[in-house]
DNA sequence: AAATATATATGATATTTGTCAGCTTTTCAA
DNA sequence: TTGAAAAGCTGACAAATATCATATATATTT
């Protein structure tokens, strides 16, 4: 087994809450962690399951949607390499109240709650770094609550393709790297795929964005961040 | 000083993080904390003040809520007895992302934040504490946001009202505890004022609701259930 | 009690967004 | 490679919601 997959000498580590634990912790995390491989558009876990443990991601990107009563998925978060996903349903006990599905091809540590749980009472440091990630997420989660109820679909794209570029980045040639659907888009923003299609289509005609095959990359980013802010 | 004024004795903190402390750090935190109360309108904390310390509501409602960049107020959390407001920003060591203002008047504990530092460093079960409620905040925020950009204004209008009477209650009378003004209320759902307050008064004819004065109080529980999920 | 301010109410209208239908393009597997 | 399926696109229209104007009721101050 290469040293890559032991836990103690993974890079990824450092971008999430595992960093807060001891050379100990790790190699028991690194003992009992499953590496899973996840094709694109297969799910991770869905809305209700009952996790036994976390999911790390290596590479690729996750979803993390919730589907509301009238048949739409609304897509929470998107998580990509380092971030851990499950632990909210760890930490409360409680099944997943939302459902991950690869965006990508992915690659995923799978680490048994128990070794979580257990470093969860014995090592405040370790509690703590979750807890400042948990506090972020929520911040977060605040700020979209505020834009989906107060900024228009058209504000709302316009910051979620600046949001693509900062979070995901771009190739040598503009286009961003995480391609997702326009439905996906759609679901991101919380509006219909015909309308988020039209908004795209009217940016792309204003010179905003550009489009190859199902890349799309950004043309012009002040003019977006004015728009998402209203201007 | 009566006994209740400590915080080893305060019935208040069975229903928050402060449970999980010691009865040394309860001691530090009783002889750190200072009462201060609060009228209602007055603000507790605006966005973008540095936090110094954590509020405990130990009698009142507060609402914590953010300005969106077309000027409107969206209320993402009514907070009353037993909640700490402020406990992210002390975490994440940022200036808050939300402002708070007493809905009604409020009595509160202002807890310095050195203590509270000091025991999510050093006492796993506290932290471990903190950590459940912020998980059950992010759920919760988490459920707004799908409500938002799925629901429709009457739907959400509907479900608030569920939501005021399971969580403040109602009179004898069968009035919620918790007055709120229309504006309020447009703000908690996310719409503009005027289009709550032609809901409500449909819902009021519907016979669904019913108003005396500024209270508002639930007639028809189920129907309302029934409109918030679709029917 | 009168005067003023604030909150609630409602109509008319404009804007935004969603829905449905049909069409074209791309993707993918047989 | 070719044909089916999925994704993307566009128009026409309907529904939801915001905005503006104005009226009335309620609360607050003088």
């Amino acid at each position: 087994m290469g040293s890559e997959s032991r836990c103690e000498n993974c890079i990824i580590r450092q971008f999430n809450s595992l960093r807060a634990m001891s050379k100990e912790e790790l190699k028991k995390v690194s003992d009992s962690k499953v590496v899973k491989k996840v094709k694109k558009g297969e799910a991770i876990f869905e809305e209700g399951d009952k996790l036994n443990g976390v999911f790390c991601v290596r590479d690729g990107v996750s979803k993390l949607s919730k589907l509301s009563s009238n048949g739409k998925d609304q897509i929470v978060k998107l998580a990509s390499k380092g971030e851990v996903m499950g632990q909210r349903s760890v930490i409360s006990e409680e099944s997943a109240n939302l459902s991950a599905v690869a965006v990508n091809d992915m690659q995923l540590c799978y680490i048994p709650k128990e070794v979580i749980v257990d470093s969860l009472h014995k090592n405040p440091d370790f509690t703590l770094e979750v807890l400042r990630h948990m506090a972020n997420d929520l911040r977060e989660a605040d700020d979209v609550i505020v834009n989906i109820s107060q900024k228009t679909v058209k504000q709302r794209i316009a910051e979620a393709f600046i949001y693509l570029k900062t979070n995901f980045g771009e190739d040598k040639e503009g286009y961003l790297l995480l391609v997702l659907s326009r439905e996906d888009i759609a679901n991101v923003v919380g509006t219909a795929t015909e309308s988020c299609i039209r908004i795209i289509s009217e940016f792309k005609k204003k010179g905003l964005l550009k489009s190859s095959g199902k890349r799309l990359g950004i043309i012009d980013e002040k003019k977006l961040r004015d728009l998402a802010e209203g201007f």
